[in-house]
DNA sequence: GCCAGTATATGCGTGACGCCAATATGCCGG
DNA sequence: CCGGCATATTGGCGTCACGCATATACTGGC
């Protein structure tokens, strides 16, 4: 599987922009793959993931250890039979910790060098 | 060149990494290529771009009119005649800022879902 | 019946990526 | 003084991810 054993973490870094979408739905809980599209459109206006991208990015991100099938899958409620339902891995989470981590000393030097004025907390 | 007068902010959003790595750099000065690798390097330890990614990209960037060539090429001290060194444009500025604000929305988010612990300011 | 929304999947062409090698200069140690 | 390392940029090569479009299918409203 080309697992990397050393380096698990920093292997995965820097995320693509759709793939730390795809982690961050999935760290507040179990979503399918049209739901993390209304989560991209809920929160931010611009930027949001096409169709074809994320749900390659699913199936890579699957193979890769980041994500994983839901138990839900196997109960379907009523109208939900056709959702594939993920939920974010303990590798995924560490992975999305370190882009955190990443993005936030990014966001630093931003702040630094003057890029951001009216971004409160 | 595709300057899609409309919209013309949104159209560059998400910047892929390097190309936040090259405006964040720029925006504290003027650098050249092999400088912005060293900025990379001594940010974070993570995720330096690769060589081949950051000279591509400054050229697309400069095609794109998000930087520009300095004039400091034109005057070169001892030592640096090599170097190709870049300003950041005034568009350059308005996209990195746009971007800054898009990953500061993430973060937000990130934040809220538990993601960041020891992430201070 | 049709259009819009929900939900997933895939084909296609372009282009960005990572890895590596080439080129060239300056500097320092042995 | 010569080999190796840091600096500095460029191009080839193969793979892969992207954006766009289309296909499929079900539901609900008008």
């Amino acid at each position: 599987m080309g697992m990397d054993r050393d380096r698990p973490i920093e292997r995965f870094l820097p995320l693509r922009p759709v793939e730390f979408d795809v982690l961050l739905s999935l760290a507040a809980g179990e979503r399918h793959g049209y739901g993390i599209i209304q989560d991209a459109e809920a929160r931010g206006v611009t930027a949001v993931p096409d169709v074809g991208t994320l749900y390659r990015a699913l199936r890579r991100m699957q193979d890769q250890g980041l994500i994983g099938a839901s138990a839900r899958r196997e109960a379907p409620e009523a109208g939900e039979e056709r959702r594939h339902y993920y939920r974010i891995t303990a590798l995924g989470l560490q992975v999305a910790r370190a882009e955190a981590r990443r993005l936030a000393a990014l966001m630093r030097a931003a702040a630094a060098s003057g890029l951001i004025e009216g971004v409160a907390t």
